[in-house]
DNA sequence: ACTATTTCCTGGATGC
DNA sequence: TGCATCCAGGAAATAG
């Protein structure tokens, strides 16, 4: 399940592997569901367009487009964005490659190769844009004191502020979990109830799971992206997400699930108040 | 303007 | 072995 973390490994990968090369023609599925723009929008803003690179925004992968041919008139640059949902993947191969089931969208390359988005439960979403931005600050980016202003007065729960992307952007269910306990919230306590100071601890933890979390990924990027673009990432020893009823590491208690917004939410009652 | 809940999807795990 | 059921979760849609 990609959050943040995964999502900056892929694109870094991504980067490495197709920047420069121009998508000459474009192929899409049937399935509407992966496609958020017109499928004839897709296909003629992506076709004939040089790849200036790959990043990452939020949980967005963001494929900077400029025209193969340089023309006078050089207006808003044009940006593929790929969100890979829970199932989505991008796979950099040879036109012979089997072509994968649920493969929903594939971009010819004039290296030979093609870039293949692939998404069995179809929750990842194509679109074409111009103006790309995330709606959410990024937590890597973001000031200290902006990040503890983005929760204070909201009644619902931490953890379900801190999913939702239009105050963070690239935060998910697993980081969330893990953020709350090295910060030592529960995650049902009401965003406007902790203090500043214990937000400022949020922030802090946010920021150390998904660097080490990242740094992680980033060894695995030559050993994994390179063979299909898919990813095998050295998983973050998670201190609590999937171990409900196991011990917590720090003092023995263990592991207590609720759900929370509809996801499931782990957490150590005794270390989290 | 917020907040909470439901819905979309398939494959893997589980239960009988 | 086979079949039904449940569960995972990001974010849009819907409801309150």
């Amino acid at each position: 399940m990609p959050e943040l973390p995964e999502v900056e490994t892929i694109a870094r990968g991504l980067d490495q592997r197709v920047r420069g090369d121009v998508i000459e023609s474009v192929w899409l599925g049937s399935k509407k569901e992966p496609l958020k723009s017109p499928a004839a929008e897709i296909v003629q803003t992506l076709e004939h367009q040089r790849i200036a690179g790959v990043r990452r925004v939020g949980k967005h992968i963001v494929v900077d487009l400029e025209p193969a041919r340089k023309r006078a008139k050089s207006g808003p640059r044009a940006q593929w964005i790929v969100h890979l949902g829970m199932t989505g993947r991008m796979q950099v191969c040879s036109p012979e490659t089997e072509i994968a089931k649920h493969t929903h969208a594939i971009a010819r390359l004039a290296s030979g190769r093609e870039l293949r988005f692939v998404d069995p439960r179809r929750f990842g979403r194509l679109s074409v844009t111009r103006d790309f931005a995330a709606p959410g600050s990024e937590p890597l980016q973001v000031a200290r004191e902006k990040f503890v202003d983005l929760f204070r007065g909201r009644k619902t729960p931490i953890k379900s502020a801190l999913l939702n992307q239009s105050l963070l952007s690239g935060v998910g269910n697993i980081y969330a979990d893990e953020s709350l306990f090295r910060a030592g919230i529960l995650p049902r306590r009401r965003a406007t109830t902790i203090s500043r100071e214990k937000l400022g601890a949020l922030f802090v933890a946010v920021q150390e799971v998904l660097r080490e979390a990242i740094a992680l990924g980033g060894s695995s990027i030559s050993d994994y992206v390179d063979a299909d673009g898919q990813a095998g990432f050295f998983q973050l020893q998670h201190r609590v997400y999937g171990r409900e009823s196991e011990p917590c590491l720090k003092c023995q208690t263990p592991i207590k699930r609720v759900v929370i917004a509809g996801r499931s939410s782990h957490y150590c009652q005794h270390c989290q108040k």
